[in-house]
DNA sequence: GGTATGTTAAGGAAAAGTGTTTAAGTTCAC
DNA sequence: GTGAACTTAAACACTTTTCCTTAACATACC
C-alpha cells in the first residue's frame, strides 16, 4: 500500500546495474538466469516510463485542449496552427516558433518523419501558455 | 504498453472531478454507483502517489547510502550523525542543522514522536550533498 | 430529522502484472 | 567464427489490481 511501482526485485536489479554489473553477474548474485534479469530490468524501465507518463497526465488535467495536429502536417504549419488557436483562446504561448517546433519534435521523435507529422497529435495548453502533447 | 498507470476510467473520473462535479453526478453520467466513483477516484490518487514515489526512487539511485538512523535517536543527534558521516565521505551536506532536521521530519512525519525517531531511517546522499530518506 | 456528499467494508469476477524457465535470436568486439 | 552481453518469445503459476454492487457509516447543512 505504501510502496511505489517498482518491486524489490526490480529495484535490486536497477541498483546493481547502476553499479555497472552485467546482467550475467547479477543473475549469478541473485540466483536466476540472465534472461530473467533482462526481463525484470525491462519491466522496471517500463514502470518508470509509466510513472512519468502518469505525472504528465496531471499537467494535462490543468490544461485545455487547444487543437489537433493532423497526420501529414508540416512542422512549421503545426506551429502556426498552435499560435492561432492559442490567440483565439486569448492565451500567449510560452515559446517562439523555433522552440515550439523543437519541443514538439522532442515530445515524441517517433511521430515525425523529417518535417512531417506521422500521427495525429493532440495539443493542450494551460493558463501560463505551457504546452503539452498527447 | 504505451499507457501510463491510470486506467481510462480513472482518468475520466479525475477529469470530471476537476470540473467540479460531485461523485453522484459522475456516477449518473457514467452509469454506476457513487461508491464506485469513490473507489475509482481513490485508486487514481493512489496510483499518482505511486508514480511520484517511483520517480523519487530514481533520485536515490544516484545517491549513496550515508548512514542509518536508529529508532530512538534524537532528531538533533541524527543531524550530527549525518554531518559526520558525510564528512567521512568528503561530501558537504547541502543543509544546515535546522533545515536538515526539518527536511528529515517532513520526509515522513509519522516516523517521529516529538523529537525522537520511531523507526530506522536510511539516509542517502548524492554528490551535490542532496539528501534522501528511505 | 432529512438531504447531499463522501468514505469504508466485504465480496466477486475479469484483467493485468510479476518472476521464472527454456530456447532462440541479436549485436558487437576480438 | 567464438564468446560475451543483451533481447525476445512462449508458457506457467501466482498475486495484485480493477471495476463493480450493496449496505452501512460519518459529516455537514438546512
Amino acid at each position: 500500500m505504501k510502496e511505489g511501482l517498482l518491486t524489490e526485485r526490480q529495484k535490486e536489479v536497477l541498483r546493481y546495474r547502476k553499479k555497472g554489473l552485467t546482467q550475467q553477474q547479477i543473475a549469478d548474485l541473485i540466483s536466476t538466469s540472465k534472461a530473467n534479469v533482462c526481463t525484470v530490468e525491462k519491466a522496471a524501465v517500463e514502470n518508470i516510463r509509466k510513472a512519468k507518463e502518469t505525472l504528465e497526465f496531471l499537467y494535462t488535467l490543468d490544461a485545455a485542449h487547444l487543437c489537433t495536429i493532423k497526420s501529414g502536417t508540416d512542422l512549421l504549419d503545426a506551429a502556426k496552427d498552435i499560435f492561432s488557436s492559442a490567440e483565439t483562446l486569448g492565451i500567449k504561448v510560452k515559446y517562439d516558433t523555433i522552440s515550439l517546433a523543437n519541443r514538439l519534435r522532442e515530445s515524441n521523435p517517433e511521430r515525425f518523419r523529417a518535417r512531417y507529422i506521422r500521427e495525429d497529435i493532440d495539443v493542450y495548453i494551460n493558463e501560463d501558455g505551457e504546452l503539452y502533447f498527447g
